[in-house]
RNA sequence: UGGGGUAUAGCCAAGUGGUAAGGCACCGGUUUCUGGUACCGGCAUUCACAGGUUCGAAUCCUGUUACCCCAGCCA
């Protein structure tokens, strides 16, 4: 199955569409816009492939610009992992990487102006009292003292917040818009404040810092942005981005445009809480395997177009959503499926004797590195008198349908011959020991005479199979909705205790050629990733398991246990 | 309660007056040296609800309900 694009309609591209088409829109620019203070996760990347896509099916461009409005709360840290992450999705920006501190020049010039035709002044109330001023959702809010300050002072309040003069928080530059309206974004809206920090782009130049709703229209209209993508949320500050752009001499007229964000059940987005996870070490940082961030998906065996595949199958759409995680596991197990190629490994060992093979005996199997594509090569299997199959694979008082091994049945051993289980060794606690099985010969490459071997298994052989780490995730939370919870101890009470389980395995000798980030599908098991970081370190393999394979004969046993206790 | 949004299957989602796409999940079956994959079939007489317009309504009109967002000098 392929997983790459096929451009599925959406009211987005739908109504570029009708714009190109009646004349109103030549062409098309769109333009990722993150604030660089935290790793970008996979409601990011929902974002990244909407304005990229976008912008590559209708032959437009898509900038990158960090809205870098904020100098207390980013680091440039941030600027280079969500550069490292969009590229590594596949995605390359037009031109140079942008800020929107590039701007902070003009942006200033244009408080001037805003100041100067009287629609804009310097306040002087402090937060705690803008608050009071401002009304709520019912009632209007009342102007502040300051609100009818001359045009001469407040250039000259405003060039000194500029310098450096006043302290934090002591006065903010407003829009003089209308203190009444019913939309509260309308009230008056901070344009700049003070802030004396050391900026990551811009070092110790301002003093003052123009918030998004000033920063963000113009940005868009400095770089000819045509079409403004973002959530929902910030619907209601679009009369305010049109707002800025009609009182401002701006070069073009970039057009908002909201879309739904993307949420997936059983994981968790906001900022808060996945800092928290790191914070306190219930992840091993932001790149952890678990975390739905990019990093980590990345680190888990999450490949780019396997996201690139999920956010187009999601869609986009207006309404509220939460998607099922399930549409993920589906859309990695469909790229890796394909491209992924097979390898044996044991998670849990269990010995098997092959009775009728000699002491000495050894031989090399050869077995095609994928079922279904000739060009991924073939891989060496050596097989002797000892090796290793699964312990689920045997069971001593089999039900029925059980196709694995058990005393006197036979079963395939995966690219090799059928086997014959003839005897149980236990240990003295009754435990099982070992397995003593016979071989037919006449079995490689061939079905049985005159019987039907259902059951295939896995296997490795005993001498020279390679000792593996196997990190097993799963979902860190056991509840649908975790980020419903807003106090701290009931969030953190369901976290799943089980989204990590480490093993010793043992895997085929091929494995020890795994370079880091190489896919596997481990057969009969999952999906697995060679650690991006650990992987080969002191010569250990450490494989990531990213997602196990659907597994009918388990979910089968689930229901009859069900039925049962019901029945 | 003011403003802004959204309601189509368990979950996403197309559909814009002509008789409910597709995907995920789920349920059957076929194939299979992976209980995987692939393939075949099933899965909304109905689109939040109630009226109305129309030959015909998920689509238009009226009303109702539910849910989401907004009262940072965050974005």
């Amino acid at each position: 199955m392929s997983v790459e694009s096929s451009n599925a309609p959406n009211f987005l591209s739908n109504q570029i569409r009708e714009e190109i088409s009646n004349g109103q829109t030549q062409h098309i620019v769109t333009r990722f816009p993150p604030e660089p203070n935290g790793f970008l996760h996979i409601g990011h990347a929902k974002s990244i492939w909407v304005n990229f896509s976008l912008a590559e099916q209708f032959g437009g461009r898509c900038h990158l610009r960090f809205d870098d409005t904020n100098p207390a709360k980013e680091e440039e840290q941030f600027v280079q992992s969500i550069q490292q992450d969009i590229q590594w999705l596949g995605y390359r920006w037009s031109g140079e990487v942008r800020y929107a501190s590039q701007y902070f020049d003009q942006l200033y010039e244009w408080a001037i102006h805003l100041v100067k035709q009287g629609l804009a002044y310097v306040d002087d109330l402090s937060a705690e009292q803008m608050r009071e001023y401002r009304g709520t959702l019912t009632e209007p809010g009342r102007p502040s003292p300051y609100r009818e300050r001359s045009v001469e002072e407040n250039l000259d309040l405003l060039e000194r917040m500029a310098t450096g003069e006043f302290g934090e928080g002591e006065k903010v530059l407003r829009a003089r818009i209308d203190m009444a309206s019913p939309n509260i974004n309308l009230r008056d809206p901070v344009l700049y404040r003070i802030r004396h920090a050391h900026h990551h782009q811009t070092g110790d130049k301002w003093k003052i810092y123009p918030s998004y709703d000033f920063a963000h229209g113009q940005s868009d209209a400095i770089e000819g942005i045509t079409h403004s993508i973002c959530t929902l949320e910030f619907e209601d500050h679009r009369p305010l981005y049109n707002w800025m752009l009609e009182h401002l001499p701006v070069p073009a007229r970039p057009r908002q445009i909201e879309f739904a964000r993307m949420n997936v059940n059983y994981t968790v987005t906001s900022k808060r809480k996945l800092r928290l996870l790191v914070e306190k070490g219930i992840v091993n940082g932001w790149d952890d395997p678990r975390m739905p961030t990019i990093s980590g998906l990345r680190r888990r065996g999450y490949t780019p177009a396997s996201l690139r595949h999920f956010c187009e199958m999601t869609g986009v759409a207006r309404s509220a959503n939460v998607v099922d995680i399930a549409m993920l596991y589906s859309a990695i197990r469909s790229d890796l499926e394909e491209n992924a190629p097979r390898a044996m490994c044991v998670l849990n060992p269990l010995k098997v004797v092959l009775t009728n093979v000699a002491e000495d005996h050894e031989e090399q199997i050869e077995a095609a590195g994928h079922p279904a594509r000739e060009d991924m090569g073939t891989r060496i299997l050596p097989l002797a008198r000892e090796l290793y199959i699964d312990a689920d694979d045997f069971m001593e008082e089999p039900p029925k349908k059980f196709f694995r091994l058990a005393p006197g049945k036979e079963v395939r051993l995966r690219n090799a011959y059928v086997i014959k289980c003839d005897e149980v060794v236990k240990n003295d606690d009754g435990s099982i020991k070992e397995l003593r099985c016979s071989v037919d010969f006449d079995t490689l490459g061939a079905n049985p005479e005159g019987r039907k071997v259902k059951g295939v298994i896995h296997w490795v052989s005993a001498e020279h199979g390679v000792p593996v780490e196997v990190r097993n995730y799963d979902n860190l939370f056991t509840v649908e909705a975790p980020d419903k919870f807003k106090d701290e101890q009931e969030f953190l009470a369901n976290l799943n205790p089980e989204s990590l389980s480490v093993t010793e395995g043992i895997g085929e000798p091929s494995l020890r050629d795994a370079q880091p980030e190489d896919h596997f599908q481990f057969e009969r098991v999952g999906y697995f990733c060679a650690d991006r970081f650990d992987h080969g370190d002191n010569g250990k393999l450490v494989f990531n398991r990213t997602v196990s394979l659907k597994d009918g004969w388990a979910k089968a046993q689930k229901k009859a246990a069900q039925a049962g206790q019901q029945g």
